[in-house]
DNA sequence: ACGATACATGCAGAAACAGGCAAGAACAGG
DNA sequence: CCTGTTCTTGCCTGTTTCTGCATGTATCGT
């Protein structure tokens, strides 16, 4: 059994359960209570749940089987997600792009915020289903498999009737002279149209793709807000970026 | 054993058992933990799997989980699904409401079907997703979290823009005086918007839902080519719909 | 207040890991 | 066909991480 895995089955007990008693899992898997109880404390430390005597608690009903979802995806994005979703401001108006980045940022926002989230990514649309206050607001068109989001001409139309205060924007490369790209030319242009939507273009960059550089230009970064990335502040590339005037936000 | 070969067993064991132990991997496949670590980094660097101590995750729980999903949908509404997916014709559009009966047909439709599938769920365009030859058009909109579909103006506007051979609509309540119903008002009217759009119009009911009405109506009889379900041909709520001129299709 | 249970901490063995190295295979070019 | 290069792969080494146990402390129920 995988100390990932084990994890994962605790936070699934807490969904399920409402409740953790580290004897009985210790039992059940065949593993010490010293390693429950550690998993227990990291969990705790992460904000998972609630450590009580004897065992855990969710933190609090509502989130648990958020967080248990929450856990899967990797550290860096999680990390970038939950920068990025603090900057979505109460009642204001979010344009989240497509790409498993942003469906970190769309579980990583929190349960009372209460925002519109407008998007072209039906799977982002899905996973905040149950979020309990965010509006969402889906931009149809056809769909483009490869990166699960609708593209193309309908698309860009209907983005042409929305507005917001922020758009989180998922890229392939982030390069000092080739600015934010992307794989596929109506991504692109997508990802264009968004932007032009919101006052404040913010750009979601796990470390991977600092640094690259992919065949479509997306944006300038004379049209971005700023960087949110996992990678290291003094990293090259990013050093080069910020002294092109490009705010970079770090989860450091 | 080719590298490429490797990497898709690695794929594939993600996919099906939703984990991968390197060091079982390696004995399993006679190589050295050595190159399955190598492989895993590799993945991982791609995106494609999340790396764990001990072996390896999916990135998305939701691949894991996938088959599970799949598996609780009821046999009525599976088949009443199946029924369903035998109507769309190769090379032809459908246009698929949202719920759970809809789903089912969704993973009803058979992976060789190339076929436009235009909807204003989000859940059923993702379910599409994997979809190897479908064609998916995504009806944008507000999105009304209840039933998980886009409503309101700007989605009926949307459906104003496309055409389709057939449209299956799921309702709510059957009923031979109150016609087809449902519990909201808007989605009542978008429905009406998907079914004027196409040449026919299907009913999904599975058999719970004969005999009952809920507060809106959808369409009256008339306007329906027919009604897909899996109650008994010899139902009495059912003879009444054949008496009306109603095509039933069943299952049996 | 007492025993019992749960806990945190430190420790040591074991396992997993990353990086370097070298042998061998695949490959490209002459 | 030969040669030099590149890539892959397994092995080795030092390091990190995990896990169970032992110890002493804190907390609980009676």
């Amino acid at each position: 059994m995988l100390a990932a895995e084990r994890r994962d089955h605790l936070l699934g007990l807490l969904a399920r359960e409402g409740k953790v008693v580290a004897k009985d899992v210790a039992a059940e898997l065949g593993i010490s209570e010293d390693s429950v109880r550690r998993d227990l404390r990291d969990l705790a430390a992460e904000g998972l749940c609630q450590r009580v005597y004897g065992g855990a608690l969710p933190v609090s009903p509502a989130v648990a089987d958020y967080a248990a979802r929450q856990s899967v995806a990797p550290t860096g994005k999680r990390k970038v997600a939950a920068v990025a979703a603090g900057l979505v401001r109460h009642g204001g108006a979010l344009i989240l792009d497509g790409g498993t980045t942003a469906l970190a940022v769309a579980h990583a926002l929190p349960q009372d915020l209460a925002c519109t989230v407008i998007t072209h990514s039906p799977t982002i649309a899905a996973a905040l289903l149950d979020h309990p206050t965010a509006e969402i607001f889906l931009l149809g068109g056809r769909i483009f498999k490869h990166s699960a989001v609708a593209c193309g001409a309908a698309a860009v139309e209907a983005a042409q009737n929305v507005s917001a205060d922020l758009c989180l924007l998922g890229v392939t490369g982030v390069h000092p002279e080739a600015g934010l790209t992307t794989g596929d030319a109506e991504e692109a242009a997508m990802k264009r149209a968004l932007a032009a939507r919101a006052a404040d273009t913010y750009v979601l960059a796990s470390s991977e793709k600092i640094g690259t550089a992919s065949r479509f230009r997306v944006l300038p970064w004379e049209e971005v807000s700023g960087l949110i990335t996992d990678a290291d502040r003094h990293d090259a590339v990013v050093e080069q970026l910020t002294a092109r005037g490009v705010e970079i936000l770090t989860t450091g």
